[in-house]
DNA sequence: AATGAATGAGGATTCATTCAT
DNA sequence: AATGAATGAATCCTCATTCAT
């Protein structure tokens, strides 16, 4: 019941967030989004800084997480690693919504290094499961895992955030298909 | 001259917008930064909103541009094109500082589509020229090369914003020699 | 009963407008150091003007009332008037505790007359008692008494409210015997 | 110049804290009876708390201080103690406005730890050295002085602060003086 | 009788911007 | 060219009070 108006509050206060980033936002326009008075953000959340907390965690709750990426990579059931590694890596990165993109780049790229780590925690440990399964899938060096984890993730994320720009009239779906096969395939041809 | 106060001015706000964004620096802070008074900043500038894009512009005008990086790539010196396609790459990148690529990332971020698109322009046609110039030289089919351009390019960029995030101990310079390498290897390799 | 939660709303909230005044202090504080909720208070007091008011009539009704007052300064069993002053005086001293005397300051020095009054009728109504009694048993004229009244008992009222500015170290009640003796040993010498 | 308009606003808000209190003054109204904007009063005194501390050592100043009281106590040209005496407390008393005592009584009521010893701060000193000029004329024990001095001093103050509920008809200066005399005879007739 | 949720009005404070000098 | 003073409009947030249950 309760939880009804918190949530019409953590929507409009995302997609305002997302948009316009944390400074940009004002409490009443979260409040006018979210057709509530001002007071009962306040009383909900206490502070438009918890709020973007909130919405922040939100975000974060449904990426997909770093332990379901490693499961995702360890299947038994797959027997070939790249197919696995295909799966994981769409799965991961279609359980960010370009909304949720934008939210966390602008949590990175805020003055406040609280909220930057928190951005960033989830994405480097998606660097640091891929990187690993690399190194021992592909019996690669630990730094070229690395490397190439770093590079793919990166990658597709930006393209994530930066999507409605670079791309307009492409196919996102085909488009990260391509970018991860191909980056595969490189990688299956390394000696 | 009137320029030096104007330096002063785009010096300290570039930095400020870079750190902070633009709705979360006022032009207080701006003002004590550059050691101006704000009429100073009217007067040369006539609004906060002209004053980031001229910071935004500074910014831009400052990185190696796409006729640069086409001339780089196609230089007759350069027998091998992987060489010349590291040099130029190496070239774009170390031009691009830290705070610079903050604060291109904060206008791509932002809700205003003019600066969205002035902050993304760079990026898009350094893309555009790589792949131009992948398909040519490596005869790759169009789309595999604008995939591999954006797959670079993208995860280098993004790099440079998150860096003091994503690697704190590692080295800069190799982090990133590394990366186009070994993205360049998977592109030879290519059937 | 109801009365129960009454009084902790009364204590609490005669305990805070006492400290921080009628506007420093809010509802909710009260509420919370009553361990009640805001609309209880509502409920039983309708208003917090109201809630102030119940207080203040509170303190008043627990100080030495001018009828008591008269009455133990002319208790026949008292054959010197002195004795029967210093007693009475005491009583009434000690009647005020510190957190009385502070509310009856804060509504004393409110803007609202009515409050002014509430808050000064006791004191006023305890000098004038104490000129007549002057007046009648050391024969002294009426103006003269009104003075010797008026400034023994503001002087003592205002060390009661101000006592932990005033006298950190001293003990309270030998000051304040003190006060009184020396006070009625000027009266008594009088030609 | 401009201390035209810091003068308007500490005069208007002196009125209003002293009539009202801290909490029941709004920065709205100040701006108001001073006829300035809000944001003016910000950029001269920073925050209301700021202005109030202002306004307060304003009034403070304007007492007698200290050094002046003593000065006029050992005046050597006054061959007879009361007389100076007489002088020097007048000349206190008549140097705090019935604005200034509500405004050092508000302070001292206040929960500010700081105000209060503020306010109280000027008091203490005249009623110390009052003490020990009345030690030393009249060869009073220590302890004696002490608490006479504090009695005069108190008496005299609360009455400044509460003359409108106390007095309505009552000759001011007469009822000080009736006190002061009234109160030095006392002294005098002290073996 | 009691409470969690709600709210209109207003609190102090700051902002981008402009004026007068 | 340069600046101190000024301001309307907003900012985040809180308050006394009421409603629905």
């Amino acid at each position: 019941m309760a939880s009804k108006i918190v949530n019409k509050i953590l929507d409009g206060a995302t997609e305002l967030f997302a948009r316009q980033g944390y400074f940009g936002t004002t409490t009443r326009e979260i409040a006018l989004k979210a057709d509530v008075t001002e007071p009962s953000i306040y009383r909900l959340f206490l502070t438009k800084e918890k709020l973007f907390e909130h919405c922040l965690a939100g975000v974060i709750e449904r990426c997909v997480t770093p332990a379901q990426f490693e499961l995702a990579l360890s299947s038994p059931e797959a027997g070939d690693f790249s197919e696995a590694l295909l799966r994981a890596v769409r799965a991961w990165y279609s359980s960010i919504s370009g909304q949720s993109a934008r939210l966390l780049m602008q949590a990175a790229l805020s003055d406040n290094r609280q909220w930057s780590e928190m951005a960033y925690a989830p994405i480097t440990a998606i660097i640091a499961v891929l990187a690993k399964s690399l190194a021992r899938e592909l019996d690669l060096p630990r730094r070229t895992a690395a490397v190439a984890a770093r590079t793919l993730i990166l990658a597709l994320f930006h393209f994530k955030v930066a999507r409605p720009m670079l791309s307009s009239t492409e196919n996102e779906r085909q488009s990260v298909e391509k970018t991860i096969e191909q980056w595969l395939a490189g990688l299956h041809r390394r000696p």
